[in-house]
RNA sequence: GGGAGUUUAGCUCAGCUGGUUCAGAGCAUCUGCCUUACAAGCAGAGGGUCGGGGGUUCGAAUCCCUCAACUCCCA
């Protein structure tokens, strides 16, 4: 059989994965026998595609997840995609746009068909995509936010936590997007730096013809809406304000100057224009001072009649225009250019304007308790755990959650509006009316039912996910079924920090509110995917790798490894083409590696002995990496875990073990020594199957024929075994001398072809014995013997051995003892240093044995190694 | 303005409660090799006062103080 030099993913990876699908080796059912290990995905945007983001993410996921599968467990990943109201919408609203539609023409119903029948025909893009990076979730359980259980539990929550009290209705100061025409979290606002300008603007003090103050503002537009002017009561400037009033220029209103330690002395001028109705800060002080509440915005962000003047002119027209009549009126002092952060919504992009709105909140107070407490007590672990104290920061100041959002995709508000300007809350508006006629004792019909027209915090609903996927009756019902009671708690959770929050903590609170228990075990937070210049990717920015390309290029094991190369918990990640290179080029070296194994020709009748203790020496080895490995997955280190996986498999395997067993060109190999590598192999293989499952499932399956129950899908990890620590660290003396010896050839212009005799002063000649094979075909020798001194021989220390090779008539005695004085100088110095310490009576009382004894061998060994460099210096004469 | 974090080789990062193999890994770089598994490779080599300064200690990359730079979160 020829087998191709260079590994072609493409073709492996399609077989595989519909291999895997056609046999439902990813699915996962209720099996009490089993220990269950449940991950649920961070939904992403039913319309969106596939970024870098979910790249790590869900390969980070798929990884635990076959790992667990490995280890015996009940492994359920279970996939789904969130509505993601705002972003859908936007979509929505955009295509329709293209198409000539405009959102306004349509009632809810027309275009809610509209946003269905999208979904419907890209809803299942992304997920197709994932298959493509191999994620083995089991996909006969993919959810979705919307789908008729789903919604009912959010429903159903939302009514429960009325009924408790918890939702309320209420004014508040919220992130207006007056393009997409909703209100918005404080987490959907993106704050960027903007020039923009300072004006500086008088108003006349009220009483006085020729007295002004002057204010600085970057928003000239609301003075219309400004109710009070504010001063620093310790202001030395303005004491004789106090108690006064100035007017407003333009439309010559007059409003209070009001004291308020609030006002920094440094900013602008010092007075503060008070506007409540479109500012934060300005609200809270408008509470306090009682001030007037004049909002002159309408929702689209044009003047209204309050305005007074400009009505139904845009927002920053307004300001153009302010400005110019205020210069003609003189009244504007100067304009300063000014940085300023302004916040924008993260979907439409426009700027947020601060306003007053009644919208639905979920009081967090009580509810947050027991997330708060679960996280800090590691009842729940975060990884990297330094997101703690972020966690703790933001619980304990959480504000009231603003769910409702203006917006038609998504759960419809199951509020109901009555004729009498009352409202009730029902899961169905056949309830909303018995409920309306026995509060009020009244006999309305449906028709007088008004349904709240918004919907809810695309959050609401996935705050439920870890519980909703299993069980969507538990919520009404209180009663757990067999899903939920198998699979939830969840174990881990994979996702970004920047959700820690709005996602994160949520679906904690939800899980304590209706399960009493945590969602899940661990939350492993992953980096931001970035790009060489640090910038996050984005398709704005066009900084991002197509997925799907980058997986038909490397192949997708090459990607996924890739990934993880470089991306410890929490850290980003600054993605470049090479590390998806270099784990294409793993996978080809494992190929190779194959190829190699697979080529050998077996002949029964050899002896097989001499490769005995390098098999020893690998079993020892790879159980000295499992161990490692396993310590780094418990800790979810996963790119440690991977690179010692790396390691084990392209150093020791490859570049040793390979070579060490490999028989010349064309000679057969001994049954035994097949036998043990191909097992070898094997396990190498397990280890490496979450990283890379295809070309290992590939590999599997060429080494032999098997089942589909016997596929490395489904075998198991392999167990620690003890390993011997004595044969790795005489290897590694053995391979020191191998790699001498080579960089001997190296620094001397030899060519590798060239055998060498080589002669050791060993301590302890089994060691040299042992691997006596390893050493002759590694090093290319042409000899090897014992023996005290050599005459005429370069030379070098490895430990305290000497070893010699005779240089015949190329030896350059000078060069020699040059290279042996330095290393005695360096030894020499070292030993100095140690007796330095050891000499110090302070150091030999204070620290422990352990210590001590350490520093009393390093000074053995040198001092060895220094009698060892003398005699040769000596016999260089 | 408040809070958190980061700073170790050219790059990305490990270094757990101060003391072995403590200055490491991978990549990149340099040198020599197309040695029939692999040039997507092999062999070898170089490279860091552990951000600056001060302190605690017999001993500090590790603990404390201070300064600086960068990042993030909240306002």
């Amino acid at each position: 059989m020829s087998i191709a030099s260079k590994y072609d993913p493409t073709a492996a990876e399609s077989k595989w994965y519909d291999y895997w699908m056609e046999h439902k080796l990813f699915s996962s059912k209720v099996d009490h026998s089993k220990e269950p290990y449940t991950i649920v995905i961070p939904p992403p945007n039913v319309t969106g595609v596939l970024h870098m983001g979910h790249m790590l993410n869900n390969t980070i996921q798929d990884v635990l997840i076959r790992r667990a599968r490995m280890q015996g467990k009940n492994a359920c990943w279970v996939p789904g995609t969130d509505h993601a109201s705002i972003a859908t919408e936007t979509k929505v609203v955009n295509m329709l746009k293209d198409q000539g539609i405009d959102k306004k023409s349509l009632t809810r119903e027309e275009f809610l068909s509209h946003a269905w029948e999208w979904k419907e025909k890209y809803g299942g893009i992304i997920l197709e995509q994932l298959k493509k990076l191999g994620a083995s979730c089991d996909w006969d359980r993919t959810a979705f936010t919307m789908d008729p259980g789903l919604s009912k539990a959010v429903i159903d929550v939302f009514v429960d936590l009325h009924q408790k009290g918890k939702i309320y209705r209420g004014i508040r100061m919220v992130n207006w997007d007056p393009q997409g025409k909703t209100a918005l979290s404080d987490d959907e606002v993106i704050t960027k730096e903007i020039q923009s300008k300072l004006f500086y603007i008088n108003y006349k003090i009220e009483g006085s013809e020729d007295q002004f103050l002057t204010i600085a503002t970057t928003r000239p537009e609301t003075i219309m809406a400004d109710s009070a002017i504010c001063i620093n009561p310790n202001d030395p400037r303005f004491t004789h304000l106090k108690g006064k009033r100035a007017i407003i220029p333009l439309i010559n209103r007059s409003v209070p100057i009001v004291e308020d330690e609030y006002v920094d002395m440094e900013f602008g001028t010092g007075c503060l224009k008070v506007t409540p109705a479109h500012d934060i800060n300005d609200y809270e002080l408008g509470i306090k001072h009682k001030l007037e509440v004049i909002d002159i915005l309408n929702d689209d962000g044009t003047l209204n009649e309050k305005a007074q003047i400009l009505v139904g002119e845009d927002r920053f027209v307004a300001r153009k225009m302010i400005a110019k009549r205020l210069k003609e009126a003189e009244q504007l002092e100067k304009i300063e250019e000014y940085k300023s952060n302004v916040g924008h919504s993260e979907r439409t992009d426009a700027v947020i304007e601060p306003k007053l709105s009644l919208q639905w909140f979920l009081k967090m107070e009580d509810i947050t308790k027991p997330a708060l407490t679960a996280v800090m007590d590691d009842v729940i672990q975060l990884y990297p755990p330094k997101f703690k104290n972020m966690y703790r920061a933001w619980m304990e100041n959480v504000r009231d959650w603003c769910i409702s959002r203006q917006l038609w995709w998504g759960h419809q508000i199951p509020a109901y509006y009555l004729p009498n300007g009352e409202y009730v809350v029902a899961k169905s508006k056949d309830e909303a009316l018995i409920l309306a006629n026995e509060k009020f004792g009244t006999n309305y019909s449906e028709s007088d039912l008004t349904q709240d027209e918004d919907v809810l915090d695309t959050w609401f609903s996935s705050w439920l996910w870890p519980i909703s996927v299993f069980d969507t009756e538990v919520f009404s019902t209180g009663k757990q079924n067999e899903e939920l009671q198998y699979y939830y708690p969840t174990n881990d959770l994979v996702t970004a920090p920047e959700i820690l929050f709005f996602w994160v903590a949520r679906m904690i609170i939800a899980g304590y509110e209706y399960t009493g228990e945590k969602p899940f075990k661990n939350v492993y937070l992953t980096g931001i995917v970035r790009d060489k210049l640090g910038r996050k990717m984005s398709k704005s920015l066009g900084n991002s790798p197509d997925p799907l390309e980058l997986i038909a290029q490397y192949g997708a094991d090459g990607v996924r490894t890739g990934m993880l190369f470089s991306s410890p918990a929490g850290n980003d990640l600054p993605y470049d083409d090479k590390l998806v290179e270099q784990g294409r080029n793993f996978a080809n070296k494992i190929w190779n590696a194959f190829r190699l194994v697979k080529g050998w020709e077996i002949d029964p009748k050899l002896d097989g002995s001499q490769n005995e203790s390098s098999i020893a020496w690998f079993e020892s080895r790879f159980n000295q990496a499992l161990v490692e490995i396993n310590e780094h997955f418990e800790k979810f280190r996963i790119s440690d875990a991977l690179m010692t996986t790396y390691k084990l498999i392209w150093g020791d395997f490859c570049s040793w073990y390979l070579e060490m067993i490999k028989p010349e060109y064309q000679h057969p190999i001994d049954q035994a020594t097949y036998d043990r590598t191909v097992q070898l192999f094997e396990d190498i293989l397990r280890i490496l199957h979450p990283f890379m499952p295809f070309i290992s499932e590939e590999i599997w399956h060429l080494i032999k024929e098997r089942s589909v129950e016997e596929s490395l899908i489904l075998a198991s990890w392999p167990e620690e075994k003890t390993f011997n620590s004595q044969i790795i660290e005489e290897a590694a003396q053995v391979f020191e001398v191998v790699s001498q010896v080579r960089n001997l050839r190296a620094s001397k212009g030899m060519s590798p072809k060239e055998a060498l005799d080589l002669t050791i002063n060993a301590k302890n000649e089994a060691l040299y014995t042992r691997f006596e094979s390893v050493l002759t075909k590694l090093a290319n020798l042409s000899s090897f013997s014992f023996g005290k001194a050599v005459e005429n021989a370069m030379s070098f220390v490895v430990k305290a051995d000497e070893c010699f090779i005779p240089a015949g008539d190329t030896i350059n005695v000078e060069e020699e003892r040059e290279n042996i004085s330095k290393e005695l100088e360096y030894t020499r110095g070292f030993l100095n240093s140690v007796m330095k310490k050891l000499s110090n009576e302070r150091f030999v009382a204070g620290a422990p044995a352990q210590v001590i004894e350490m520093e009393r061998k390093k000074q053995a060994d040198a001092e060895a190694k220094i009698k060892t460099l003398e005699e040769s210096l000596a016999k260089l004469g």
